[in-house]
DNA sequence: CTCCCCCATGTAACCGTTTCCACTATCGCG
DNA sequence: CGCGATAGTGGAAACGGTTACATGGGGGAG
């Protein structure tokens, strides 16, 4: 609503407070035109020390914050960076975005986030009302087909995917390398002398889960083991499907003498339907998990899982898009992966192993 | 950076990419003024129908996104509200997030985020960076003497505190009943039998801890159990602090025959270091907790807790936010409290209670 | 038939910055 | 001493919307 005339105080009162201080109170203030406060503010052009000096004073004593909306709608920058989640659990879900947040704020930079996002369509559209305030966005998709989802993304901001497991051109891309840390588990699982290994797999769909999928079948092939398909079990990556995929282990007969959920929080309920049934973990089933979530060293037995260093992935992607940012977006795009590390502990019976 | 002539491209091609198409260029291209052109799209004043379906055409033909930081500027709205976090853990951080971020996107607004504020002076740090780049802003902060805090916060910006326990006029609350919930569930403890019930504390200076706490306190003075201070043991709401006190609880004579830990994840962590001293739970010691996150169910014994809604919170909070935003923030002030329900499982020790 | 009101639309001021360009004073150099 | 470069500053356009006010035309009341 305009309209308003501009307040003309020129006293060295505060302001009306009904109103927020501007530039232009600033230059008056301290007698110096509005271009030679920003200059002075922005620290651009060349300007006398002493006319510094003044300009500061005034900005200071007038508690003059700048209006961004101003400020961006001249320079187009907003100085904020999206980011753009699918329906994850709890402990990946704070993690990726500490690790966003805390690089952002570090750089002067803020994080606009949008959850819940789990098809291709609603995150073009999250995109599309994110469009001019953010500078980039960072976008962590399940869908494992992310070459249809970057297929109609405007490429003109600039973009990083996470964990898409995409080759895609034009655009940055950062995974997890969950094919090897699958095959270094399924590995660590035949060494102790297991044979018959089931597997709790992710969400439909979902990258992540059928990359840990592929690693546990890579594995078992290279070992020349026999890979039975029916020892590949449904799963959501919530504890409760851990659960009844475990209660259906049981049903099997040979019942398998290991089961690999593709996340910790599977595997959690999956321990627990095992020993409801009065069945001992890791002596007669080893479970092992993915993730390396906090609790996983502290539940019993401590969970062997594989760790994945979550906030770095989010680190690393805000200086990526930063990256981008400052290059305008014209930069030669970055294909990394980030290592997993085997976390080995008591539910994989290592233990029971050397007696076998 | 201005200085760029305005494009003045006519015909029914698509823009030139490099400049982004303005609200004058749907004007153009439907034969109408500005002004028509905003008031269709806003669907403020009255517009022949003929007319706004000429406009709606130009629009969706040119894939004209109004910018935002110019509609800002002119109407001093973001249509963003920010959330401000404390370093907090996993599945508390993202249940919050998510029923802010769901409640905000269903009413067309996006969320700023900035975490690991920890101290009053960091969170009217963030808040300063944040001006103007909001509407309002929902604050969590961990500190007790959230008085202070509120003190020398801004007023003219729409604020809403959670779960700060501050008895703080001019800005709205809402509070978890920490209180009620831990005096519920030691009540319950004490019904079951058990009297010797040690006490796993927040972090120093935590609001949620220490009313955890009193509640703790108040319902051991009124069943009039004497109280032994040495039972309270410290704790910073990791697993590790709780692992550390259930060590720290075998030492002591006469064993206590409960534990009660601030929240669930030290309960898991006590849990876990109990059973490694060969310690039954909850035969010879019940543990209980505090938030309910969703492994509890799931470990071993399912852990008797105290179920918040965090997600509701969240979802509340944003609601609140936007009555005050729609009233220009001149509403009556709210404090609500949200009720907490005791969540009975195994680890309580409700089976072993009966035989006694 | 006249008057008045309201609907539909246009014109232009305004929001608060940044930055281009113009201008002056000072200085180094031939 | 003349001349170009440069430091220091100011004026004003531009960013892209919203909206107060002006304008014109049509219809109902008297």
């Amino acid at each position: 609503m305009p309209r308003v005339r501009n307040h003309p105080f020129a006293g060295p009162l505060t302001p009306p407070s009904s109103m927020a201080v501007t530039i232009r109170d600033v230059a008056r203030a301290s007698g110096f035109s509005v271009a030679t406060v920003s200059r002075v503010l922005n620290g651009s052009g060349p300007v006398k020390p002493e006319t510094v000096r003044k300009v500061r004073d005034a900005a200071t004593r007038l508690r003059f914050t700048p209006n961004v909306a101003a400020r961006s709608l001249s320079t187009s920058r907003t100085h904020t960076l999206g980011v753009l989640l699918p329906d994850l659990h709890g402990e990946f879900f704070s993690e990726v975005i500490r690790g966003i947040d805390q690089t952002a704020q570090s750089h002067g930079y803020h994080v606009l986030v949008s959850s819940s996002h789990n098809s291709p369509a609603e995150i073009a559209a999250a995109l599309a009302t994110m469009r001019g305030r953010v500078d980039g966005v960072a976008i962590m998709s399940p869908v494992s087909n992310a070459e249809a989802l970057v297929a109609d993304l405007p490429r003109s901001i600039p973009l990083v995917l996470l964990n898409c497991s995409a080759d895609v051109a034009g655009v940055d891309t950062l995974d997890i390398d969950n094919h090897g840390g699958a095959y270094a588990m399924t590995r660590h699982l035949l060494t102790l002398g297991r044979r018959r290994i089931a597997f709790v797999r992710g969400p439909k769909g979902n990258a992540d889960g059928e990359a840990r999928l592929g690693g546990y079948r890579a594995a078992l092939e290279d070992a020349g083991v026999v890979h039975d398909r029916t020892l590949e079990l449904d799963g959501d990556f919530q504890e409760l499907s851990g659960y009844h995929a475990a209660k259906h282990l049981l049903s099997m007969s040979p019942r398998p003498d290991a089961l690999f959920a593709a996340n910790d929080s599977m595997a959690i309920g999956a321990i627990s339907a095992l020993r409801e049934a009065g069945v001992r973990v890791p002596e007669d089933v080893a479970v092992v998990g993915f993730d390396d979530i906090p609790i996983a060293r502290y539940i019993l037995p401590a969970l062997s899982t594989v760790r994945v260093d979550i906030a770095k992935l989010g680190a690393r992607a805000v200086k990526v898009l930063l990256h981008a940012v400052g290059h305008r977006n014209e930069h030669t795009r970055v294909r990394e992966t980030f290592a997993t590390e085997l976390v080995v502990r008591a539910s994989c019976g290592v233990e029971q192993a050397v007696g076998r």
